[in-house]
This record gives structure tokens, sequence and C-alpha cells, in this order.
DNA sequence: ACTCGGGGTTACCGCAAGTAACATGCACGG
DNA sequence: CCGTGCATGTTACTTGCGGTAACCCCGAGT
């Protein structure tokens, strides 16, 4: 019958696609963001026009990985972001949260974080890329997003709490970002002292610290 | 002389150098991170090999590059930084002094954010590139720990200072970093806005406000 | 006169992205 | 039972880029 032959045809292409996308996976996840096509296509046991064939171009298929990861680590930061707790609280949860998967799968972290170049200039289709323009990893925004929208949700600030949520959203998950890049490759500390000291941050001690000693103008 | 001659050779080539330098700049800020070798020789005047003598391979150039411009707006953060005034108005000075930059010119932003690629697989050499391993661009490391070493000098905080300012200053820069990044894309309001959103999150706004009314657990 | 070294060029290699054209297997309608 | 789509797969190619080898030219020093 065609509604159920185009039916397993979908299925199909749809198992077949996921398929590619483990193989992908593995590759990428073995020797980073630079694997080639022909290589992701042999751990396939295929050869590339069939990658081309399903997801376009690099991008397409970089862009594909990139969702499934990133789904994945949203849906757990949304987990510790809406515990029923208080805020400190919720926000260690969530700093712990991030900070503990890019320990556990640093390839997976850094292959997010760079899963695209593509910034030719503006109106110019010569570069063959997908999102024009922005640069850095959709992981960031998406979780800036992600937070911003909880934070004006449950926080009151007064007028302009909804600006005001996305700023900070975005500046929060910078601020855990590059904290997080940065302790990833040093490891200066263990994990909790990291956690602690960021949320302290954030809990205004940067402000409420004394100046040193014979510090100029103070 | 031999040592004149030498030295004239040696100011020849770095005026060379600077001449490339300046060309290659020309290239990357109209074509993107993308130009080719090709295209910058060019705009120099000359062919690849030229290039490649001097700066080693892509990565070379990229590196001297960024450098340069690395150096100059560190420079403009160290004077908002080291102002003599309060802290929060230093504060606020450094993030505008920033936000200020990267609005005048994307695309010099944009490139030192992106460096180069290249990670592939530790102790691998088949890979080209330079700084394996480390993604992100350099520029936001130097300024974490350009910010750290001032926070350290002039903030007492009790035991664990030092420790503690490196989180800081690396958390501070990449909370300034995406939410520069964030509002560059999508302007969402005036600088001035931003600058003080952002101030008054690390002045401890986010812990200071109220739940809001209904909120969950709360 | 000659050679030596710095600046320059052409022509090439290897490799990866992306594509065109050809092969194969399998369900359908006659 | 035979062709006819059609999805799936392959080989073989083009294009473009990073990087290099070999050669060239010209001015300075002996």
């Amino acid at each position: 019958m065609n509604t159920t032959q185009r039916a397993d045809q979908q299925t199909s292409a749809d198992r077949r696609r996921r398929e590619l996308l483990e193989a992908a996976d593995r590759v990428v996840l073995r020797d980073g963001p630079h694997a080639s096509m022909n290589a992701i296509a042999a751990e396939a046991g295929i050869t590339k026009p069939i990658l081309y064939r399903h997801f376009g171009d690099k991008g397409g298929l970089y862009a594909a990985l990139a969702v499934r990861h990133t789904d994945a680590l949203l849906a757990s930061l949304r987990a510790a972001l809406d515990a029923p707790a208080e805020r400190r609280q919720r926000v260690e949860a969530t700093l712990d949260t991030y900070l503990a998967a890019i320990e556990a799968r640093p390839q997976v972290y850094r292959f997010l974080m760079h899963p695209a170049e593509s910034a030719g200039a503006p109106g110019d289709p010569s570069e063959p890329g997908f999102d024009v323009g922005r640069h850095s990893a959709p992981l960031l925004r998406r979780m800036g997003e992600e937070l911003a929208q909880v934070i004006e949700e449950r926080l009151d600030v007064g007028p302009g709490t909804q600006q005001l949520a996305r700023v900070w959203g975005h500046g929060i998950v910078g601020m855990m970002h590059a904290a997080g890049d940065w302790w990833l490759g040093e490891r200066p500390c263990p994990r909790e002292e990291l956690v602690r000291s960021l949320a302290d941050l954030l809990w205004g001690r940067l402000a409420e610290a004394g100046d040193k000693a014979g510090g100029p103008g103070f």
C-alpha cells in the first residue's frame, strides 16, 4: 500500500540517518572536529555521496550532531535548574551539572563549541557553510536563552525584568563556559570548589570584598 | 659593516613583515577568517611562498595578527581597569571599553575568537595547526589572566584569594564575552544599559532579587 | 669576474569538500 | 514473466586550498 510503504521508507530512512549519525559521532569523538567526510563514511561502512544525500553538506551533518548533544545537555541543565530547592542550591546544582558534563566528555564539549566556521561577507553565497554571521557555538546561545527564560519566570527584579533576564542569562552562561573551559585545561582545583567560587561571584562577593591595603585611589 | 648591515636587514625584514600583516589584516577584515593565503598574498602584491617564509604556516600568520589586535585591546582594558576610581566605576568602564571595541570593529572581534581550528588527537602531528587542545580564542585566556591579576592585586577576600581571583577573572571575562556576543548580534538595548545590567549582576542583584509570586518550592 | 644570499616566482603535491554519472536491487503494473 | 520506477550505492571526477620544491634575479662583497 502506498501509505505504509511511504511510512516504511520514512522510518527506514530515519533509522539510516540515525546510524550514520552514530558513526559520525564515533569518528568525531575519536578524531576531533576535523574528521573528514571520507573517514565518517568509512566508519559507517559506506561512501561519501550517501552522507551528502542525507545531510546536504558537512555543515548539515555537524549541525545534526550538535543538536543531538545540545538537546541532551540542555535537558540535564533544565532538570537541575527546575529542581525544587533554594536558589543558591539550584545555581550550584546547575553549575555542577554543566561542569560534570564537560569534564566527563571533553571531546563532545570541544566539538560543540566549534560546529562550523563559515562567516563570509553578508549576501555572498560563495561560502557553503550555513549560519553566516554567528560564529560562537549555538549551544551557548541556546543555554543563554534557556536560562533567561527561567530567570524571567522565577525572579522578580522590578521593571525591565525581561531585558535584564536575557542579559543575565547570557552573561551567566558565558561565565560558566569560560571558567569551565579554563578549568578543564588547567584543573587548578576540584570541581566543587569551582562551583562554590562561581556561585560566590554571582552572590556579590566581588562587590563586598575589601580593598587591599595600599591600593591606589582608595 | 657587519652589524649595521645585519641591523638593516633586520629592520627591513621587520618592515616587510609589518606590511604583510597590514595586508593580511585588510583581507581578513574584508573577507572574514576564511581568507585564503592566495588572497592575502595577492592583496600584498606578492605570492604565497613569501608568506610562508615569513610566518611558517597559516596558523603563524593568524597568530601574529591576533597578537597585534589582542595587545591593542588589552592595553585599553588595562587602562580602564587601573584607572583611579571606585570599583564599580572601574568595572563599568572596563565593560564599556570592551563592548565599545567589539561594537566598533566586529570583524576584528569575530576574527579574534576564531584564530584557527586544529584539535587533533594529542601526540598526533598529522594536523598542521598550532595550538592543539585549546580551541577557544587565546584572547579570552589572556583577558582572564589579566583580570585575575588585577583582582588579586587589589582585592582582599581572605584566604584563597589567589585561586578565587583566577576563577573570577576567567568567569567575569566569559560573562562579558558571551553577553557582548549576544548583544552584538541582537542589539536589544543601548550599550550603557548592558553595562549597567552586567555590573548589577556582579554586584549581587541576582541573589538579592525576590522570588516571583507562585514560584514552586518557595 | 664570480659566487653568495635574500627576495621572488612558477609549477607542483596532497587532501578534503562536493558532484555527476553510472550500477544495482526491489517493489509495483501490465 | 517482463519492464519501469525509485531508492540506495558506487566510482571517478572537479575545484580549491594549504603547503613545498625547484628555479630565478640582482645587488653586495672579495
